[in-house]
DNA sequence: GCCAACGTTGGC
DNA sequence: GCCAACGTTGGC
């Protein structure tokens, strides 16, 4: 079991939205260290879910439900995306200040890769998110 | 709205 | 193959 975090802008595709759909196909992916991510994403890999620009805060947890495959937007085929649907919502929404401010998350992709759409989180950050979070992992 | 960081493009 | 110019992302 891997753990990642994508970024999604609220006034694209909220997470609410998401719920709402139950389901995401991710697209639009046109970076490729955040391709190669997508490309090692698993079923059933868990994935912090981000609102960039505004809000700033892990909001949520997705589930992988299916793995890489050619993007339907583009005809380039050095792009990919993957599936996604809602696992659970952070009863306390863990900040992005607040992630920069405790030196244990010095080294995630999100704190030291601010560009990265789909970054890896590794197992240690991941539990200590989800606790933050409100949640038990 | 500004600007820093970073990726990509294209001239040489 | 280097590097300057440019575009985009995303925090502030």
């Amino acid at each position: 079991m891997k753990y990642w975090l994508v970024k999604s802008e609220p006034s694209k595709y909220s997470w609410e939205q998401f719920v709402k759909d139950d389901h995401a196909v991710w697209d639009g992916v046109r970076n490729y260290a955040a391709r190669n991510n997508l490309r090692e994403m698993e079923i059933g890999d868990e994935v912090l879910y981000y609102h960039s620009n505004e809000g700033l805060e892990i909001v949520g947890i997705a589930i992988v439900t299916k793995t890489a495959y050619q993007d339907p937007t583009t005809e380039d085929t050095n792009w990919v995306v993957v599936e996604l649907k809602p696992y659970k919502q952070f009863p306390n929404p863990v900040m992005l200040t607040t992630l920069k401010a405790d030196d244990f998350f010095h080294n995630m992709d999100l704190i030291r890769l601010s560009r990265l759409s789909v970054g890896k989180v590794t197992q240690a950050e991941y539990e200590r998110i989800v606790e933050m979070g409100g949640l038990t992992a």
